[in-house]
DNA sequence: ATCGCTGCAAACAGTTTGCAGTCCA
DNA sequence: TGGACTGCAAACTGTTTGCAGCGAT
């Protein structure tokens, strides 16, 4: 029997998903879907939320990006991860924006009085304040 | 001038406050919004979910309640505050419910390198995993 | 030729807001 | 009495989904 053309099945490689990731990569922050989108428009103007929602989601999935939903905000931010290790957050309360936070050191786990049989899988630590450039900004002194 | 009956400025107190607060100081865990509409409409059906948004908000401005977006899911968790400690929370990433943690020593915050200005105002700590019921339930033990 | 992907629009969940009537102080 | 509060409905935001056409393999 002759071997017809079988399509190959997965992924595809589009421009869209290569320029979501790319624009993730190239910012030292994470970014909200939004954020996302206003980026790779400048490149590709027709981009819509729904395609980057989309590969974000595939991202998160196999692991390539790290979604976040921040106590402050409603929207989750995206970062590239790589082979980037475990790591936390610092958010400003007043512009919103993240930072990533290495060399913290990790919190230990004791389970809840009320259930001694939870078992932790993973964590998540925040730290919320004001960034430099706010407090800069707003007349707040390291001291005062 | 006769010193007219001037009507109390501020909040009143009312019956469906009133409730909200009860339903919150009488669970052991966080709820959501929604939960506590569940609870205070089984003595006030009427009582809508607005109304327990407004008041949820007006608790948390005065901080008697505490709320807190859970990574995991998108509704928000509210508690009654009192007098209680700064502490954290486990949630189980099966049935979405959340634990209150005491005891957890506080995590130490460096300043990312980026902004080595950054002040910390407040932090949130929160453990994922699976509590004791979903592990029986799914057959999860404690080794295995 | 397929099947994944895209853009558009509509659907959804959580939360907020405008409005007119109701209730507490 | 008057402003605070309530219920209802509608608006809004972030995110997801259905659909028909497009594009990568």
């Amino acid at each position: 029997m002759k071997k017809t053309a079988v399509p190959n099945p997965g992924p595809k490689r589009t421009s869209q998903r290569r320029a979501i990731l790319q624009a993730l990569q190239r910012s030292a922050k994470p970014m909200t879907a939004r954020e996302v989108l206003a980026r790779v428009r400048r490149a590709m103007p027709r981009m819509s939320l729904d395609t980057v929602y989309r590969n974000l989601l595939l991202l998160v999935q196999n692991g390539v990006v790290a979604q976040t939903h921040l106590q402050n905000r409603s929207a989750s931010r995206f970062e590239f991860q790589a082979d980037r290790r475990h790591h936390h957050h610092a958010v400003c309360l007043s512009c919103g924006r993240s930072f990533c936070l290495n060399g913290i050191s990790e919190p230990k786990f004791k389970a809840p009085r009320e259930d001694p049989g939870f078992q932790v899988e993973d964590h998540v630590l925040e730290f919320h304040g004001f960034c430099g450039a706010c407090r800069e900004r707003s007349g707040r002194t390291p001291k005062g």
